[in-house]
DNA sequence: TTGGCGCATTTTGCATTCAGATTTTTCTGA
DNA sequence: TCAGAAAAATCTGAATGCAAAATGCGCCAA
């Protein structure tokens, strides 16, 4: 099994929360699982810290990571700063044939919109915007996107999201669409940085009661209860 | 010997071009020089090539990763929209003893400017754009920045500085710390871009004939001209 | 002389093992 | 019954060992 196979699968446990936030990781359980022995896991754990999804504690060994409210308000600080830049340099290089991919994702976005599809809506929203951090051609900044995301995915808000919010994000889509088809970078840079914004506060809407009960729990059964 | 303290000296040693660009990663000659075994050195590894700082080539060991011209463009280019980003939020968040402390760093600047003291002036140069990003007081922030421009720093641009160059640097740092006292978050962002903008200017006439010379060697003597 | 093939050596990746630290359990005494 | 201490069990961190892959070389044929 290659290392990169057990950094994923355990970075998608502790994502898909399989892992709570401030719970032990096992390392002997996880061998267990993985059918691995405790060096590659290790090796992967030492990875996922430097990734900042588990924290080591000299001799106590590994803990997922928790995410906090001031993290999650960190991530989007950052996000947006990223989004903004990739607008920026996407109209500045992107092709017309990028273009029109986009549009065609749009498109169907909005039909999964109309037909109230969540989970599809969601997918094409992400294609998108990657694709637009995609097209400012910038490895670093690709990859630093795709961390920061993922950390904010790993929050989980799968909140109902309230229709006028998600009518609004249509139409910043329009405008972001708009925008790129001009090559308004400028424009796209501002529309990015507000669309994010909206998510932003709706996820904090959302989130606030969710979450504030997870941080209290000092999560630390040790004995029986290990993950349900 | 902690694993931090492992990832630590063999970063450095990356850094330092110890261990040339595009070079094998020896692991048993590392591991004799730290003095440790390879699991822990391996770790280390692993850690790097997810900082970016080396390649891992299944079943062929570590490479040290190569800086490309584009890379270091690439880099610049999110750091100047990091630094942009925490612009904008150090304004928002700064205390007046934090303005106070980076006001006597650039004055300390200064100094060391009029004696022409390189080390000395870029030790300050670093601390006041270090003391900027973490008043936006974002931990996530705070670390790409820290990668990044660890990882620009690599690349060892320490051409002389033109005295021109210098010179605008300086009154660039003064508009900086303008624009802090003020608090006006727009024009400081507005001009660490330009700041960079201009450093990477400078270390791009500077850079480009000492980098595309380390550019050719293919760093790979084994079967000769693999890649002529 | 040169290009291709096969074998020995080296290197990599992972499992296992071992020493040290930590946590849990048990025992003792009040 | 309970607090404190000692001992056992567990867990972490690192070293070593082993199988598989890759590299280096030597040989053979054209």
């Amino acid at each position: 099994m290659l290392h990169e196979e057990v950094v994923s699968r355990v970075r998608h446990m502790l994502m898909e929360g399989e892992i709570p936030p401030g719970a032990r990781v096992p390392e002997r359980e996880l061998c267990l699982a993985l059918g691995i022995s405790r060096t590659p896991l290790r090796e992967a754990l030492k990875v996922l810290a430097a990734e900042g999804y588990v924290v080591l504690l000299p001799n106590r060994g590994a803990r997922a990571a928790k995410l906090t409210q001031k993290d999650i308000q960190d991530l989007f600080e950052v996000c947006e700063s990223l989004e903004a830049a990739a607008g920026e340099l996407a109209c500045q290089r992107i092709t017309n044939e990028k273009v029109e991919q986009i549009s065609v994702l749009h498109s169907e976005m909005v039909k999964h919109y109309r037909s109230k599809d969540l989970p599809q809506y969601y997918r094409c929203n992400r294609l998108i915007h990657q694709a637009i951090v995609d097209a400012a051609d910038n490895a670093i900044l690709s990859s630093l996107y795709e961390s920061v995301t993922t950390r904010i995915r790993r929050a989980r808000f799968v909140a109902p999201m309230h229709p006028s919010h998600w009518e609004l994000a249509i139409h910043e889509h329009e405008a972001i669409l708009n925008a790129l088809q001009r090559r308004d970078g400028a424009g796209l840079s501002h529309i990015l940085r507000r669309h994010l914004r909206h998510k932003r506060e709706a996820v904090e809407r959302a989130g606030f009661a969710e979450s504030a009960q997870s941080e209290e729990k000092e999560v630390k059964p040790a004995r029986r209860a290990a993950a349900g």
